[in-house]
DNA sequence: AGCACGCCGACT
DNA sequence: GTCGGCGTGCTC
């Protein structure tokens, strides 16, 4: 199969379901290959044979899942051919132990969508499929009790919804309805870069050209992937309370397994009509998936981190192709990547450049910090801005991008700090419990990347001076502060240190919306596709760590916080008197074009001039970017182990036609000038007691790239090297 | 990744 | 005399 999301609108050559290589009829399936969750794809082994007994042979076949031996014990697995022969030699091929008859059959479809995964990531498909599937099918049944947990998942949503009255939508404004009409004249594949403005009604463009996409057939489903879904519950209640008539399943990462099992069920076999989820929903395999809505596409949280480190928008692009949907992308800052497509004519641009209703954008205004006084944090302006909104009865958000109360703590007399043993990281200081009464606050210090902490400390561990002190402010000390400047108001925070909790960051927002809260403080979280309808002033504290950054996304992604974060301010009110909103950034650099773009709302200037930049350095989307990284005990084994990386990669780009590669791929990979740049230690170069350093592969085409990075995973894979070492394709945190 | 086997220190 | 450290090596 080919390799390439270079041109998303034209996607790889997929192999029909037909066409599968050693794919063979029941009568003569004498072998399963099969995908289990094992790392080994470097090692070359990606599917592993085993025998099919004749009695089984009718009910083996691809997208089968079956409980194989491996090793000592059993597996459950998924067969993704099957075939007549076997290269394996016979006295290793063991047969295989049973087919799964509960579980779902999986449309072929699925099977594209992961070997796509399995190729473009260089991962097994087995590290693809089965962490896609909810727990109570991955484990092999011991006893029945899986069996019956399966099935009173399955019969949890057996019977359709009750049908109340859908709710009624609210009418579109002329620009919604432009761009529900370029939605609903699509045929088959297309993208649409949905942007709209904050506050302009992209849900509401979703949920008609969904509502008109279920209504074209009886059985055909939606899925609508968001960044968060722990934090949006209105919407799947907004979702559900539209399409009373459907059952809408929820997939993401915080339910219960029976819950899981039970949503991906409806989903699966195709009783929910509506899939609301994350991005491990866009691994569901919906059986008759018409339309895909990717929300805030920009959002960061699309890209898996852990395990297989997919991008579930670009998977969500590459699933529309392969089934010949459509889909929108949506978002008021979307990724320069989409920008850029949509700029090139491969995506269809759609825009809602104004706020539904009455509602303005709000005022940016810049507050130079440069030698001035802060009280608590916050410069004069901010203060009264606040004050006024809180005197007409209004509400204020206070954003700030740090959790805690302090980012360090340090010994006023010897210059101590405090750093994580494990990282190269300060611990932060964290208050413990809230302190309710006038009982003294608990602290500890807390490392914010490996998890580490302890005590803080009674005196400086270097010096024994008794003065240490928390230098900076974090979301607590805020809070805090601000207690103190708007005495008897009512404050409230939300930061993941809150969102711990189970609900209480809903417990939160619905406080805020409720009119309980008049100052919220938070980070980011606050920031996501909240209405909060009498906030009218954003105070935006500090954010110019952004502005300086060694990765050349932190301005893309400070640019989209603050947009969207400003874009909480003054938004359509019940009655439509809504007044206008304000946001204060302050800053130490007001002058800088950043902020200059920002104070105009103009994304689209913001992202043309750093496209230009990317352009003229060769960054992505105009070049394309593989990582591997490696960690060890010393920087020096290794950065030792990516050098030797580096001379494996560099004899495989010099050959004329090198092992392991087709000759037409060797031309090409001269052509597109695949390189290599130094090894280096990584920004956070020591994590959780481990040394960590990266190499970085460009290429300015994704094919050549694929082909190379293909021969070189097998040579690192033979070297059999004692460091931990990982490839990431399409890195977003260099 | 698991999970074996495989040779060298401090405990009942 | 054992329990156990994690260094190699394999999994169809």
């Amino acid at each position: 199969m080919t390799i390439g999301l270079s041109d998303r609108s034209q996607p790889a050559a997929i192999d029909s379901p037909n066409d599968v290589p050693g794919a063979c009829d029941a009568a003569s399936v004498r072998f399963a290959r099969v995908a289990l969750d094992v790392p080994l794809a470097h090692l070359g082994a990606s599917l592993f044979d085993y025998s099919v007994a004749p009695e089984l042979a009718a009910v083996v076949t691809a997208g089968s899942w079956v409980v194989v031996p491996w090793g000592r014990g059993r597996r459950v697995a998924l067969v993704v051919e099957t075939a007549a022969h076997s290269e394996i030699d016979a006295a290793r091929v063991k047969p295989l132990v049973a087919v799964l008859g509960d579980a779902p059959a999986l449309p072929a479809p699925w099977l594209d969508l992961l070997r796509f995964c399995a190729d473009y990531y260089h991962r097994g498909i087995g590290e693809v499929a089965l962490p896609a599937i909810p727990k109570l099918l991955r484990t092999p049944p011991a006893a029945r009790a899986r069996g019956s947990a399966f099935t009173r998942a399955r019969e949890r949503f057996a019977s359709p919804p009750p049908a109340g009255a859908p709710s009624q939508p609210p009418p579109l404004n002329a620009d919604q309805r432009t761009a529900l009409d370029a939605l609903l004249a699509a045929d088959g594949f297309a993208v649409h870069l949905l942007h709209g403005i904050t506050g302009s009604g992209k849900t509401e463009v979703y949920l008609h050209w969904l509502d008109r996409v279920l209504a074209r057939g009886p059985c055909g489903q939606v899925l609508l992937l968001v960044p968060e879904i722990a934090l949006t519950p209105q919407l799947a209640a907004q979702v559900a309370a539209r399409f009373p008539a459907h059952r809408v399943a929820v997939l993401h990462s915080d339910l219960a397994d029976g819950e899981r099992a039970a949503h991906w069920l409806a989903a699966v076999e195709g009783r929910a009509r509506v899939v609301i989820g994350t991005r491990l929903a866009v691994l569901a395999p919906l059986p008759a998936l018409a339309a895909i809505v990717v929300d805030e596409e920009h959002d960061a949280s699309y890209k898996q981190q852990e395990g297989v480190r997919y991008s579930a928008r670009d998977l969500a692009i590459v699933a529309a192709a392969q089934r010949a949907v459509p889909i929108t992308l949506g978002s008021a800052t979307p990724s320069l990547e989409s920008w850029y497509a949509a700029r090139r004519g491969r995506y269809r641009l759609l825009a809602l450049p104004e706020r539904v209703g009455a509602a303005q954008l709000p005022l940016l205004e810049r507050v130079d910090l440069r030698g001035r006084t802060l009280r608590h944090q916050l410069a004069a302006e901010a203060v009264d801005a606040i004050e006024a909104a809180l005197g007409r009865g209004e509400q204020a958000l206070v954003f700030i991008n740090r959790r805690g109360f302090a980012p360090v703590l340090a010994c006023e007399s010897c210059g101590w700090v405090s750093r994580c043993s494990e990282c190269s990281a300060y611990r932060v200081l964290h208050r413990l419990a809230e302190a309710r009464s006038l009982r003294p606050a608990r602290y500890r210090l807390l490392c914010h990347h490996c998890g580490a902490g302890q005590p803080v400390p009674r005196a400086c561990p270097d010096c024994g001076n008794v003065g240490l002190s928390p230098l900076g402010r974090g979301t607590q000390r805020l809070e805090e502060g601000l207690a103190e400047l708007f005495p008897g108001r009512r404050i409230a925070r939300l930061d993941r240190d809150v969102a711990r909790a189970r609900g209480a960051a809903q417990k939160v927002i619905d406080a805020a919306h409720a009119g309980e809260v008049d100052i919220l403080v938070g980070t980011q979280m606050l920031a996501k596709g909240h209405d909060f309808r009498r906030l009218t002033v954003v105070v935006v504290v500090d954010s110019d760590g952004g502005l300086f950054s060694s990765d050349f996304r932190a301005p893309e992604r400070m640019f989209a916080t603050l947009m969207q974060v400003a874009g909480r301010a003054g938004r359509d009110g019940a009655g439509g008197a809504t007044p206008r909103g304000r946001v204060i950034v302050q800053t130490r650099f007001p002058e800088h074009p950043l902020f200059e773009h920002l104070a105009r709302h103009d994304y689209a200037g913001f992202a043309d001039s750093q496209l230009a930049e990317r352009r003229a350095v060769g960054l992505p989307p105009y070049r394309f970017q593989a990582l591997l990284r490696a960690e060890a005990a010393t920087q020096d084994e290794a950065l030792a182990f990516l050098a030797q990386a580096r001379q494996l990669g560099e004899a495989l780009l010099a050959q004329t036609t090198p092992r392991g590669l087709a000759r037409a791929s060797a031309g090409a990979l001269r052509d597109a000038s695949v390189a290599m740049l130094d090894p280096v230690p990584m920004a956070m170069s020591r994590l959780a007691g481990r040394e960590r350093a990266q190499l970085l592969v460009e290429a300015s085409a994704r094919p050549p790239l694929h082909a190379f990075l293909r021969g070189w995973l097998a040579a690192l894979g033979a070297l059999r090297s004692p460091v931990r070492w990982q490839l990431e394709v399409d890195p977003q945190e260099i």
